[in-house]
RNA sequence: GCCCAUGUAGCUCAGGAGGUAGAGUACUUGCAUGGUAAGCAAGAGGUCACCGGUUCAAAUCCGGUCAUGGGCUCCA
């Protein structure tokens, strides 16, 4: 319970529900209130309460812990006030707390550079120590306009006049600089300890690449040394997580110079791939899906029809054969189509669940390209599903099932997010309507939350999208499904219903991993590599203590593999030590060291690679327990 | 595509104020046959990303291109 006690023995009670992190003064116009930095139903917000005037005010007790929002939110304050002590002539313009950290966008003539960072971060260290009051106040909007224009803040100006009429308008003080802020803050510059830049990067003013490409500055600020310590820390872990270091590291995959955003699969690789398409159509056949594959290149006549021509040139390859214009498939549906078309069909005959692994090719912009997990080749595990309207919702649950079945397969944790009409679009409001709602129907049913991605949808319906986190905590859109009406009525699909006449079935897109890049690239980061032993391009390595053994090891071997086990046998002329190593290094779920004990007794001596030594084992027993493991998909493999 | 940074041996990285390069590891060979995370030794490996300019001389300085990394924008 957090109380304000007034000299006149009166006080004042927060209401349920707000959570108080601190107080500042407000300063303005001789009137004494109090503004409580308050979290509201998790959202930051300042809550102002109007006092008696020339009372005086004391905090008898509010929480300890400052919301982190509130903290860095001050943090990024503290680097603008350093900024612009070292290099003033430098613009302001937008300064938000961020998950982790802060950052401030700044117009300058000076480019920043990281020499530049350490003198920045001396400068917030001593703002930090200078313990200057972070005051609030507010003006009407043209005072407030008026204040920033005789600083020359045009950001700040241009951010005023888009805000609402009649608002009165808050700004945060602390010593001698201002700042035209919501709040809340620290009262004190002094409450945040470790102070910390971490990177420079560009960003366009207002996040459009129209505008004026800004410089800004990431950091971060803890209220001790040691916190910061253990996040710098926890970022380096994330690093040996990364997915292209892994994948390099454990022989998956490379990417070349000489195919920018088109990966290469070695053979390691492709056993984790395999193993997924494998999976993945096993699950298809038994939820009633057709496999299809339809071709790379089509006619750009197709294109023209499907929409994409107007609404995805930008990102699309295209090719001319015998003088005739084609282009590369970047989505798979226009072939779908016309395997429909080729066909008549009967309302009975619905719904269609037509699967497709369809290697699509898009021209991502060059600063785009990320690993695995944003490249310009890809697999998407690709489906289309045609249905009568009433069929709709249960089709989308289905998919909303499938989806769900699949992650937990690998102990996913995921987010949905419900995308809508974006700008680019075909179609009318009430088509979008419609099926915007159906989905949002389905995930309420499903009782699955999500949030709206206002604009994010593809241009021919909106999308369910499910998120999958990385190493770092980027999130990876991965799974989709997109109601579509507009294809449909593009390529003038029909069936013939009930009464003899021809009607319009809707279709569905939806895609599970994603594209198997991506998901693969997931994978390695969730997993740091160390796959459950049913994914483990090598699940077993048998090591013989020395070359007599090896003949013992061919034995071995021959035994695994029969069993349908992925064994290798290590009979290089290494010490025990070094061939263990390796394996572990190379994160083998299971080393077999054979030598003369082992021999004599016909068994193997098993190394786990996370639990150790697990001792001699009978080899046909052992060979069961993996088996075991393999088949019932155990996620085996805790930071191993 | 835009901003900033980076590009030296398969990998991780030193170095170089202009005179054509070095370590560790990996690789090859020899010795060693060793019981749970690196045995010893020798050898081979590089147009210092690419193109152009300045210079007697460029890996080094300058310009451009390409690629990579972090962001922005865009997306599975």
């Amino acid at each position: 319970m957090i109380k304000i006690t007034l000299p006149d023995g009166s006080s004042r009670e927060y209401e349920k529900g707000v959570k108080v992190i601190d107080v500042a003064k407000d300063i303005s116009e001789g009137l004494a209130r109090v503004v409580v930095g308050a979290v509201v139903n998790g959202k930051p917000r300042d809550l102002t309460y109007q006092l008696h005037e020339n009372s005086e005010v004391e905090l008898v007790k509010f929480e300890s812990e400052v919301g982190e929002d509130i903290f860095r939110h001050t943090s990024s304050h503290i680097l603008a006030q350093a900024v612009k002590r070292l290099f003033p002539g430098t613009k302001l313009a937008i300064g938000p707390a961020i998950e982790n950290g802060y950052y401030y966008d700044f117009d300058s003539e000076h480019k920043f550079t990281e020499e530049d960072l350490e003198k920045i971060e001396k400068e917030m260290n001593k703002i930090v120590k200078e313990d200057l009051e972070v005051e609030r106040f507010t003006l009407e909007k043209d005072e407030a306009i008026k204040l920033m224009e005789e600083k020359g803040e045009n950001y700040k100006v241009e951010l005023i006049k888009d805000l609402p009429e009649g608002e009165t308008i808050s700004f945060y003080k602390q010593g001698d600089f201002v700042d035209l802020c919501a709040g809340p803050h620290l009262p004190s510059t002094k409450k945040v300890k470790a102070v910390k830049l971490l990177s420079l990067a560009g960003a366009y003013w207002r996040g459009d690449e129209n505008n004026k490409m800004l410089q800004r500055i990431y950091g971060t600020s803890f209220e001790k040394n040691k916190q910061l310590k253990e996040y710098l820390k926890r970022l380096e872990e994330a690093k040996k997580r990364d997915h292209r270091k892994l994948g390099k590291e454990l022989d998956l995959f490379t990417m070349h110079e000489e195919g920018p955003g088109f990966p290469f699969f070695h053979p390691k690789g492709m056993v984790i791939r395999n193993i997924l398409e494998d999976l993945w159509r096993k699950e298809h056949y038994k939820r009633g899906y057709g496999e299809v594959k339809t071709p790379i290149i089509l006619n750009e006549e197709l294109w023209h029809k499907s929409g994409h021509w107007d609404h995805y040139q930008e990102n699309m390859y295209f090719t001319k054969i015998d003088g005739a214009d084609y282009a590369i498939k970047p989505m798979n549906c226009p072939g779908a189509l016309l395997i429909y078309k080729s066909n008549m069909y009967s309302y009975r005959d619905f719904p269609f669940r037509w699967g497709e692994l369809g290697l699509v090719h898009r021209h991502e912009m060059s600063g785009a390209l990320h690993g695995l997990m944003r490249v310009r080749n890809f697999t998407q595990d690709d489906a289309h599903l045609f249905m009568l309207e009433e069929q709709v919702k249960d089709e989308i649950k289905g998919v909303i099932d499938f989806t769900d079945y699949l992650y937990n397969i690998f102990g996913f944790k995921y987010r949905v997010e419900l995308s809508t009409k974006p700008e680019d679009s075909m179609g009318t409001q009430a088509e979008w309507d419609l099926a915007t709602d159906s989905l949002r129907a389905a995930l309420e049913e499903k009782n699955i939350e999500f949030r709206i991605n206002e604009g994010d949808g593809a241009f021919y319906g909106p999308k369910i999208d499910f998120h999958l986190e990385d190493a770092i905590g980027r999130t990876w859109q991965c799974g989709t499904c997109q109601l579509d009406f507009q294809m449909p009525q593009r390529f003038d699909l029909t069936y013939v219903g009930k009464d003899g006449e021809k009607h319009r079935p809707v279709m569905v897109h939806r895609t599970i991993f994603g594209s198997m890049e991506r998901f693969i690239g997931i994978l390695i980061e969730h997993y740091a590599g160390a796959f459950p032993t049913w994914l483990a391009p090598v699940q077993a390595r048998i090591l013989p203590i020395s070359d007599k053994f090896n003949e013992y090891g061919e034995k071995i071997k021959k035994q695994f593999e029969e069993a349908g086990i992925r064994v290798e046998l290590d009979t290089r002329s290494e010490k025990v030590g070094y061939k263990i190593r390796e394996a572990q290094v190379e994160k083998i779920p299971y080393m077999m060291i054979v030598g003369e004990n082992e021999v004599k007794n016909g068994t193997i001596a098993v190394r786990d690679r996370a639990e150790g030594d697990l001792g001699e084992k009978n080899t046909e027993d052992f060979i069961k327990i993996i088996k075991e493991k393999i088949k019932t998909k155990v996620n085996d493999s805790p930071n191993a």
